[in-house]
DNA sequence: CATGGCGAAATTGTATGCAATCGTAGCCAC
DNA sequence: GTGGCTACGATTGCATACAATTTCGCCATG
């Protein structure tokens, strides 16, 4: 497992080095470095991040929180491995909330947010155009910052932090069952939400983000890895 | 800070002990025998359950993680103490989600279900009649496990996890903001949620699961505390 | 060749020790 | 009396040590 994980080889700093450690590993996780099931040994993170067991265990244990990784007592960390079942779950949990977010965004949105999502949206646009593994993995990790931009313009934290977790999970369930392997089919659609928005036609940004989470949904393959799953249904 | 706490004094079991941490200090903190803003010192917990600092400490970071109790660097742990803004945060985020658990309810709702449903709804009102700190306490307690319940039979684990999460949480709010002391006022409202689940009217049930939600905000006063919240914010 | 048991190595669960940080009491100057 | 400084006790952040558990290789057996 020679994955390079984003070392950012913070110097000692004082803040929360688990805090860095979830960053980093929930970045690696996201955008594919780190394959589901992948087992993640506390020593192991420890020691890539120059911390003690302690700490690394203090990372996984918020990263379980969010449902990136799974903790089996006395058999350690795992990256999930989400079931169809799951899988389901999310986008059903997805469909429900980012209507409300829109709708809160609406009753609050100003040019600068505008601004700030036409900029991500431009970014998109060009990780789409270049070629090669790692704009593939930006390109994953970008469309998913446009949800949780969203989100964060909704100015409800709590809302915020189910998004974060819904919109990590969904990259770990494309990863998993995706058919073209990536979202990205939906960069046009985020533009029509952004023009509804700035239209402030919040029925049509409500339509058009469900439609959007309807089209990634659409492009799952439910059935495609019953085979890794009973391997890994017989490890537990 | 005399408080008892659930100390099942569970004996040296195998399982895990920080789990029955979280789910002890929880308890406390819904049924309001453990005030917002108290500091939870992680050698004082880890004591009264008889295990040592590192144990004591992952449940508390469980716990924030909930939102439950809010960690400070180098500082510690306090149960938390929401703003009036986080309280309407909790609010909007319920009024998205438990619509969404109704319509997944009725879509699979058996006569089994209304059953345990109706068990629940009688011991709400059995401790409505009692009188005494302890029967309100469960009261409370009890009101909240309505939703929960029904959250546990949309089948949807992660929306689950969400209404576990806001429904402690707006215990906390209530305990903060509430006017009656209680969301009492909610019991004959189940009751009629109940009914419309029995009759598969989603609309209808939606629709009364809304109004309940508003007839528990209407219950707050959002202005009540900002005497202690001053006070609260000093120290912080 | 598959199966089962045994022991060593690896890994986790937990307690504890130490350094760093925070909170506070006491003291002094003004 | 107020404001500020220092020193000390309390508490947290983190690393490490040790026991409990799991994993894995190895060999014997059917």
């Amino acid at each position: 497992m020679n994955i390079q994980k984003d070392i950012k080889s913070a110097e000692p700093a004082g803040e929360d080095r688990s805090l860095a450690i979830r960053d980093a590993l929930r970045n690696a996780i996201i955008d594919r470095r780190l394959a589901p099931a992948t087992k993640l040994t506390e020593s192991e993170v420890g020691s890539l991040f120059g911390v003690s067991r302690t700490v690394a265990r203090a990372g996984l244990q918020m990263l379980s929180f969010e449902g990136l990784v799974r903790l089996e007592r006395n058999r350690g960390a795992f990256v999930a491995n989400p079931s169809p079942e799951e899988a389901q779950h999310v986008f059903a949990s997805r469909r429900l909330i980012e209507p409300g977010v829109i709708s809160a965004v609406v009753g609050r949105f100003t040019s600068e947010m505008a601004e700030v999502l036409r900029e991500q949206l431009h970014e998109e646009s060009r990780y789409l155009s270049e070629r090669g593994a790692v704009a593939r993995r930006a390109e994953i990790k970008t469309s998913g910052d446009f949800h949780l931009l969203l989100a964060s313009m909704s100015g409800n934290a709590i809302l915020e932090r189910f998004m974060d977790e819904l919109v990590a999970r969904s990259s770990l369930v494309i990863a998993l069952y995706g058919r073209s392997g990536t979202s990205s089919c939906g960069h046009s659609e985020h533009l029509a939400i952004l023009d509804a928005l700035e239209r402030r036609d919040e029925q049509e940004a409500k339509r058009l983000m469900l439609h959007h989470i309807d089209h990634i949904e659409e492009d799952l393959d439910l059935q495609a890895r019953s085979a890794t799953r009973l391997k890994d249904a017989l490890a537990i």
